[in-house]
RNA sequence: GUCCCCAUCGUCUAGCCUGGUCAGGACAAGAGCCUUUCGAGCUCUCGGCAGGGGUUCAAAUCCCCUUGGGGACGCCA
């Protein structure tokens, strides 16, 4: 059985790199009728805030994809957050250390700080020397003495490691050059990330890690670790990093990546997904268009790629409308809907807005273009251009418009050709000239949606206010 | 600095493993068509194997070097 896990740190908004870590994993369980389970790495207390992890749920959740085991759905393998496991953490240490494979390490900060120093200066690696383990039992009362608390270190043994990636394959360390003796027990006792991965991967008995490439380098000491404490390291997979559009790498300080700034602009949950998707992953055919379920079946590990990619904001849009064009008119509207209540920009009656809104659905590529549109729905609006509504010739049209507009029985688009039909004989003006004002007159705009489209949907008792304030205006 | 990873159009990518099809698609850009408007849609154009050495009849593909980019080297994760 597959078991996956996406282990995020409560220290800042999701955004797409993050997100898509959460995303291929989700995917890959999916993929393999496996388990997705979600753990809150929160061993940081200082950095980590409920704010965060609140939002961090919640991201996930609004980007469908959600959690078989973890914080609120519970699990066998629980509690799910790292700060509720730290006697866990306590007992595997203590194993450890009775084993002879961990100590405590009573060197102090300011001295690793001029060894690393040194060692730069000397152009060598700035490793930990492994001093602490060597310190005789004096020396150590010498230090408790001076108040040194201790930090517990897991020692590294072996010179070379060498693993399976499943995405770069085989990659070899040389463990002498960049690994000493690290801190898995912090002077206050709580564990590191290190310790609480492992002991939390292994207990949970997490078949694959799919991460950032930001850990490779930390994965020889999670082996060995993993090992140590008696458990199979699982798989392991490191994903390429994504850059902001801008070339630069992306930190959790960036808000216009985050998950939030996206739903904020309107991008549809699934086609964030897809587009995230296709950020390193790619099916091996021409499809790039891919809807939710559709994206379970075709995901495959195998077809991520090594290298790193560069966020593009266009594309995503154009991803979105693709997915925005998929919609039926009601889900477009249904969807559009929340959005404009979500984000508090619904300005006009529902009932009215719903209907008028599938008249924008082959227009845009985000929600956050609607406010604007849906400005032809006041009654009060500003003529982008008066002038071409005060020609004696638009108000000739204006005048034929409103008589006839009582005789019209149409329904729909219907409607429109019903008056357009009966409109033409009555007037001089044809084409351009006669559309364009008009256009005027019903909307305020020279540009926007076909107005048979939009004729049915003010109904006739909108237009003939219109028509009269156009006369007037 | 040391170790590790990576390298195909401006961007996302297919092709690489198992050398031989004008290096294919998409976004963007430009042009046109269509639409009595804009957009959407359709068609076309522009544009790339980082560089250098090998191996081979043949290299984007295999090997080496260089260059460039990224990551790690935390009592952050």
């Amino acid at each position: 059985m597959v078991r996956v896990r996406f282990a995020p740190s409560p220290t800042g908004f999701l955004h797409i790199g993050n997100v898509r870590t959460a995303l291929f994993n989700f995917l890959y369980a999916k993929k393999e009728g496996g388990k997705f389970i979600l753990r809150i790495e929160d061993t940081d207390v200082e950095r980590s805030k409920q704010e965060y992890h609140d939002a961090l749920m919640e991201d996930l959740l609004w980007m469908g994809i959600r959690w078989d085991e973890g914080p609120e759905v519970g699990g066998a393998y629980g509690p799910y957050l790292a700060s509720e496991r730290f006697s866990i953490y306590q007992q595997y240490t203590n194993e450890l250390i009775q084993q002879g494979k961990a100590y405590h390490c009573y060197v102090t900060e300011e001295e690793i700080g001029e060894m690393k120093q040194l060692a730069r200066a000397e152009k060598r690696p700035p490793r930990f020397d492994n001093r602490g383990r060597d310190f005789t039992k004096a020396e150590i009362e010498r230090r408790k003495a001076q108040g040194i608390r201790s930090t517990v270190r897991f020692k590294i043994e072996n010179p070379n490691l060498e693993i399976h990636d499943l995405i770069r394959g085989k990659v070899s360390f040389n463990l002498d050059e960049m690994l000493g003796d690290f801190i898995i027990l912090r002077q206050d006792g709580s564990p590191t990330f290190h310790l609480a991965v492992c002991v939390d991967d292994g207990l949970m008995q997490v078949t694959h890690v799919i991460r950032g490439e930001d850990h490779l380098s930390n994965t020889p000491k999670h082996i060995l670790l993993l090992e140590a404490m008696g458990f199979k390291p699982p798989q392991y997979g490191h994903l390429s990093l994504i850059h902001g559009e801008g070339g630069e790498p992306l930190s959790k300080r960036l808000e216009s990546v985050s998950v939030r700034e996206f739903r904020r602009r309107g991008i549809l949950p699934h086609a964030l997904a897809n587009y995230i998707a296709l950020l390193g992953w790619s099916p091996g055919t021409n499809q790039e268009i891919f809807q939710w379920e559709e994206l379970q079946k075709a995901f495959d590990l195998a077809q991520v790629n090594k290298h790193a990619s560069t966020y593009d904001s266009k594309k995503l849009d154009w991803v979105n409308g693709q997915h925005l064009r998929l919609l039926s008119d009601e889900d477009f509207a249904k969807h559009a809907l929340a959005y404009l209540k979500e984000q508090k920009v619904l300005r006009f009656d529902e009932t009215l807005v719903h209907k008028i809104l599938p008249v924008f659905k082959d227009n845009i590529e985000r929600f956050d273009q609607l406010p604007e549109r849906l400005e032809i729905l006041r009654d009060d609006f500003a003529y982008e251009n008066k002038s071409l509504i005060q020609t004696a010739e638009a108000k000739e049209a204006f005048q034929a418009a409103l008589s006839l507009l009582p005789h019209l029985r149409g329904n729909g688009e219907a409607l429109f050709d019903e008056f357009v039909n009966q409109l033409k004989p009555k007037v001089k003006v044809k084409g351009k000239s006669l559309f364009m004002p008009l256009r005027m007159a019903l909307t305020g705009k020279k540009h926007g949606p076909e107005l048979k489209r939009i004729f049915p949907v003010l109904g006739l008792d909108l237009v003939k206010k219109r028509l009269e304030r156009a006369l007037n205006a």
